[in-house]
DNA sequence: TATGAATGAGTCTTCATTCAT
DNA sequence: TATGAATGAAGACTCATTCAT
């Protein structure tokens, strides 16, 4: 269900060594550039924080628009990975509804909310899709032309089991996340981390509504009940 | 219901030739920061785009700082103004909610998806906030402060009239807002403008969606019946 | 014995509201340059403080460089009248020579250290001289060509009268000048007025040591016994 | 009595090369602000004149007035030293008073007026200290705070073997710098550079007229007979 | 004459990128 | 590979000067 590593990773030689400098190069690329923007990074900053020479970020990455896209691509690997082993816990055939989709929610939250590699891509995509469109493709294929999919078959699954009543899976699957996101997309993006009380809370208002708009009806909201 | 030109609008001569470049200016760098973001963005640029020489936006606004925070002000006065236009227009006492809350959904999002300056606003904080977080000491005040509260002051005004149920009206003005723009808000931030049938497609989605969630269950689910 | 206004002054229109307006602007001239040097000063901040727009003192005085010009003139014509002024207070024919001689050295200090003019010029030759030597071909005339001299003849008066000792007037005369200055020209330049007992005791150490060096030793040293 | 190099010097790295780059920088700022002040020194210019990159200069020592601190630094330095080093030879027990001074008063205004380094030293206090005062605290401390009381402590030497008679030695270390210094200033800060025979009449016409002053009355002025 | 705007140049500072060691 | 230096190009900001009103 994970995308193996080397599916979106850019080519790069197979030392090591290097392998852990360049890492090191991507994940301050990450840092820098999500926080400062693409203009706003510097190469100095990011091979000051990856701990190597600027001469090696040039070496293994390239230019600032080849290591941009690395990052990208990284980072979008990253977070899909971590989207889909979470998505793995679904409770497709759950025994309370309301509660194990609550808990659910609140590690998609964690993904989404806590791994800084999500919270970055986000955030980048955000601020320079526009100017660099070709630097989304992969982002738009891994992103949200797979996640949105895979949760609508979850939930395709449980309307099959009867415990809700949808129509449009994918719609729903975008209302769901939306209600999960609408008390944090903000806060985020400030850099503030939610803690865990408040991200059990938005869970279970972003659960407890979803339900109540696709409750089966034909037998009762089921799980809530 | 409407704020007032001066309420937000930093200090300026009155002038109104000095109005009318100051404004130019004010455009021309909210057009030039939300696409390339405060590191990225260029006095030059900004001056030609405003037709006026750099000197101009010195002496009418000050440095950078300046010149992004009275921007960020007139945005936030213009996307309130319209905002408050629209909000004015809520069903509060509707003969068909769901047709009516539809039609304003619409209203809503056609403000808030076409017009450049809220789109711009939106893409700007959540771009740089982070970044320079005293640059939107006025956003923060006139923004969602008031926005939220507002809306949900209307939709308590529904579940006063028996057409909804509601616990949480904040909780629910967010969860409006939320299932409104979920569908919209990356392919907005891209720059794409939706046509008409996918605004009204998606005003519908969001408003059945809500209304199923929030129905008033004691009675019946008023408006979709 | 003083030098007529009309004897450096650069060519000026003679209507007397341009006359004041000229003054103005050389005074804020003066104030500008010598605090911010030439290079540092800016025609805005002298028009400014002169109480007149920009353009008026283009009109008036022209570019930078005859304004500078035309203050270094006025200046070395302000300096120069105000100390032959004193000059006039010698005391040549002295019942008491040293207090008569510490109370024109008192005299002179304050016209070289409390007249802001005087300052001004001295601060502003040794600071620019280098960069426009011809601009103080009328100084050197106006300024050590005749200060010296003059002193010299006043001491050689004395002299004669065998109140003091002398070989080389002009030399005693610079002597004399530099022991007044001993003490003044550091705190004055850095912007310090010096109290009026300090003046005093200033004048009277340079005066007594001076009197000690030049004393009529054929019978006894004359006015200190 | 000297001042040890590491006495003064902004903290640098060690490496010689560097060394010698940064000197070369400060050398090449010292001439340039001199010459031109602070606000008219270019940064390009320096380092044109040091025959380094501009960024060189950056690195090195960093922003405008980072580099005018540590060429102050530097100057104060080099100008201490030679002071330091001229003062070494003070004639604490002359055969002959007289001749011994005028040498040592000799050594004094070659290194006072011939090393370009005491020069600029002092034209820029002087030019640019009560602008920007802060940016001479290291002079302030090695400046003349040291010098007048190492003076006044040799004059009070003589004074002590009955050589001269001295009621309060600062202030006689002040008049003997001042007369040393009376016929010189100008000329040298016009950067004219005065003859050998020039600077001994000077030396001799100081000394002489300090020593006449200061002689020892009781026993007839030593040296002079 | 005063005001505001415009032009063009210049200065400080930072940066991406490359080269030599 | 890391380091320091160099180059060339921005970009922010200021300024002298001129023009129009």
């Amino acid at each position: 269900m994970t995308i193996a590593t080397h599916d979106i990773r850019l080519a790069s030689n197979a030392d090591p060594a290097s392998r852990t400098k360049r890492d090191a190069i991507l994940d301050a690329a990450a840092a820098i550039f999500s926080q400062q923007g693409f203009a706003g990074a510097s190469i100095d900053a990011i091979a000051v924080k990856a701990g190597v020479s600027r001469q090696t970020v040039y070496n293994q990455v390239g230019d600032k628009e080849k290591l941009f896209k690395a990052m990208v691509a990284e980072l979008t690997q990253r977070s899909s990975a971590g989207f889909f082993r979470v998505l793995d816990t679904f409770p497709i055939s759950p025994t309370n509804l309301q509660s194990e989709l609550v808990d659910f929610a609140c590690r998609l939250l964690r993904t989404y909310s806590c791994d800084p590699n999500s919270r970055w891509l986000i955030k980048l995509i955000e601020n320079e899709a526009s100017r660099y469109p070709e630097l989304f493709e992969v982002w738009k294929e891994y992103g949200p032309g797979r996640k949105y999919p895979a949760i609508a078959a979850r939930l395709a699954q449980l309307a099959l089991a009867g415990l809700i009543e949808l129509d449009d899976p994918i719609l729903a699957s975008r209302q769901f996340m939306a209600l999960l996101t609408a008390e944090i997309r903000t806060d985020v993006l400030m850099g503030k981390q939610p803690s865990d009380a408040e991200i059990d809370r938005i869970a279970t208002n972003a659960v407890t509504t979803f339900l109540k708009a696709f409750a089966a009806r034909g037998h009762g909201a089921p799980g809530l009940g």
